[in-house]
RNA sequence: GGCCCGUUCGUCUAGCGGUUUAGGACACCGCCCUCUCAAGGCGGAGGUCACGGGUUCGAAUCCCGUACGGGCUACCA
């Protein structure tokens, strides 16, 4: 790479809500460019609308991209040379935009009333014309203007934007030459009547002077591109390289909602996926190192990714190929780091407390080759390993219809009780394993119909981790008292 | 209404004019393994590359239309 132009992207996420998937997998793009082109990552708070956005939000987005590993080099928490990094902070900022722009002779004011406009657009509209402003302010002599502005009279300020052009385009880095006729495109509105400037205009002043290189966002921004290109122009300021991204579906279709489940970063957190699976997963919607990898840390993100080979069409968020890149990550967690990530929902759901895992940590850490290739989430564990815990548990009404209930399997848990409360027989998998399959060969049934009553009687139900291992978790004390509590149900 | 954009197995995608009988992954089905469930191994089914026209010796790949989907068209972001 021969760039002169540093390498600068940024992610402005507007605080409405928390962080959407969608927004994540922005941010995705944004942070593994920034790496793989030993670029800056700079993350911009478009809090400008007071009504919907809220500084929980932004803590809230703040949380969640740190918590998936998304640090940015600078924006709020961390600082940098061209902050603040918080629209509200930069008011002073889009005044001087607007100055400036008006020294160029970029801008002008507009004292149309909002319903007066309103009723034009309208009545555009029902005579299937394309609703453009008039720009009957546009020729309005500057003195005039000034006075009527000094006399208090309500104006806009809006973009002078340049009649003389036939079309704008531009080159997007995902979608290639996009070309729109400049009759789409009208003066729009830079600074409201109140002061308050809007957000074609905030973006462009802010990518400007932040000296974002390349702006890679939602293709819900396509479309305004060329507004913005407009602005930058008037302002005298380079244009940077634009990337849009197409959105993400649910699965039936439509664009990813509240309907569709859990859509933000926080909700998978809670439902136990880890960080680094997330990233993978959204990574790869809509992006592919080459077709054929699926696993791709966040390591071989910040070296690899590239923006040229983005997909254009819209990608159906699929929760199965989550579940799956998360089990495939649960894997690769080990024991220690298996316990550790287990821990907050242990505390939650009352099983264990942090000193209580520290004090029996390899009784813990044990128990993670059992279930790691049983769940896809770190929430789906304590379900499955609740028979673990405690001196009882109760059984499922199935499951001792089908493996206790039958004819015998009282006289069968009395035979196991004897087996096992021999003190000569070794507490561990292998030797158990042994005893019993002896036990039956001795009594000539299947090893299974032994094992499943067992089975049910210390876990409670006739599908479980690991039989052997469990009784080996379980300990001889607890293993014999839930045998002696289910003997009453067999048959 | 106008303009912009998109369209490869159910889903995510590979594919940049011939090496393609369109490859991989998830999901699905079967077999093996097996104390249940998983995991794993092996195998299978699934795509007339939205449709219709061109261009070309040759098209999923290039061009034009049509359909469907999405976006923008605000004193929202």
């Amino acid at each position: 790479m021969s760039n002169q132009t540093p390498i600068r992207v940024r992610f402005a996420p507007s605080p409405t809500g928390n962080l959407h998937i969608g927004g994540a997998r922005t941010a995705i793009y944004n942070w593994a460019f920034a790496h793989a082109n030993e670029g800056t990552f700079v993350l911009r708070i478009e809090d400008t609308d007071p009504l919907r956005s809220s500084a929980e939000n932004t803590a809230q987005i703040i949380r969640s991209l740190r918590w998936l590993g998304l640090n940015w080099d600078e924006g709020p928490e961390t600082g940098g040379e061209l902050g603040p990094y918080l629209q509200t902070e930069r008011f002073d900022t889009y005044d001087k935009a607007l100055a400036r722009l008006q020294e160029r002779g970029n801008a002008y004011p507009c004292f149309c009333a909002p319903e007066e406009l309103h009723n034009k657009r309208e009545a555009a509209l029902a005579a299937k014309q394309n609703p453009v402003y008039d720009r009957c302010c546009r020729d309005i002599d500057p003195d005039e203007a000034q006075q009527r502005i000094v006399a208090g009279e309500p104006h806009t300020w809006r973009l002078k934007i340049p009649l003389d052009r036939g079309a704008i385009s531009f080159d997007d880095t995902v979608y290639g030459t996009v070309t729109v006729p400049l009759e789409q495109l009208d003066d729009f509105i830079l600074v409201r009547s109140d002061g308050k400037p809007t957000y074609n205009f905030v973006v462009c002043v802010d990518d400007a002077l932040m000296q974002i290189s390349h702006v890679i966002r939602g293709d819900d921004h396509l479309s305004n591109t060329p507004k913005q290109i407009l602005v930058y122009e008037a302002l005298g300021y380079p244009t940077p390289q634009f990337a849009h991204l197409s959105m993400i579906l649910g699965s039936d279709g439509k664009r990813l909602s509240k309907r569709h489940g859990a859509t933000s970063v926080e909700a998978y957190q809670e439902a136990g996926y880890l960080p680094e699976a997330l990233v993978n997963y959204l990574a790869l919607l809509g992006w592919s190192l080459d077709g054929e990898t699926t696993i791709i840390d966040a390591d071989t993100l910040k070296t690899q990714f590239s923006l040229d080979r983005i997909s254009k069409s819209p990608a159906v968020f699929d929760e199965k190929k989550l579940d799956w890149v998360n089990q495939s990550y649960l894997k690769e967690l080990g024991s220690a780091g298996f316990v550790d990530a287990w821990l907050p929902y242990l505390e939650a759901d009352g099983l264990a407390t942090a000193a209580k895992v520290a004090e029996k940590r390899s009784w813990f850490e044990d128990i993670y080759p059992l279930v790691v290739e049983r769940v896809h989430t770190l929430s789906e564990i304590n379900p499955l390993v609740n028979y673990l815990f405690g001196e009882t548990v109760s059984l499922d009404e199935k499951s001792v219809e089908k493996c206790l209930a039958g004819e015998g399997t009282g006289e069968l848990l009395e035979s196991i009780t004897a087996l096992l409360q021999d003190e000569n027989l070794k507490w561990e998998h292998e030797a158990l394993d042994t005893a019993l399959r002896g036990l039956a060969e001795q009594r000539d049934i299947k090893p299974k119909i032994v094992f499943q009553a067992l089975r049910v009687a210390t876990s409670g139900n006739m599908v479980s981790p690991p039989l052997l291992e469990s009784l080996e978790l379980l300990g001889r004390e607890v293993t014999l008292a839930r045998l002696e509590a289910a003997k009453p149900f067999a048959g």
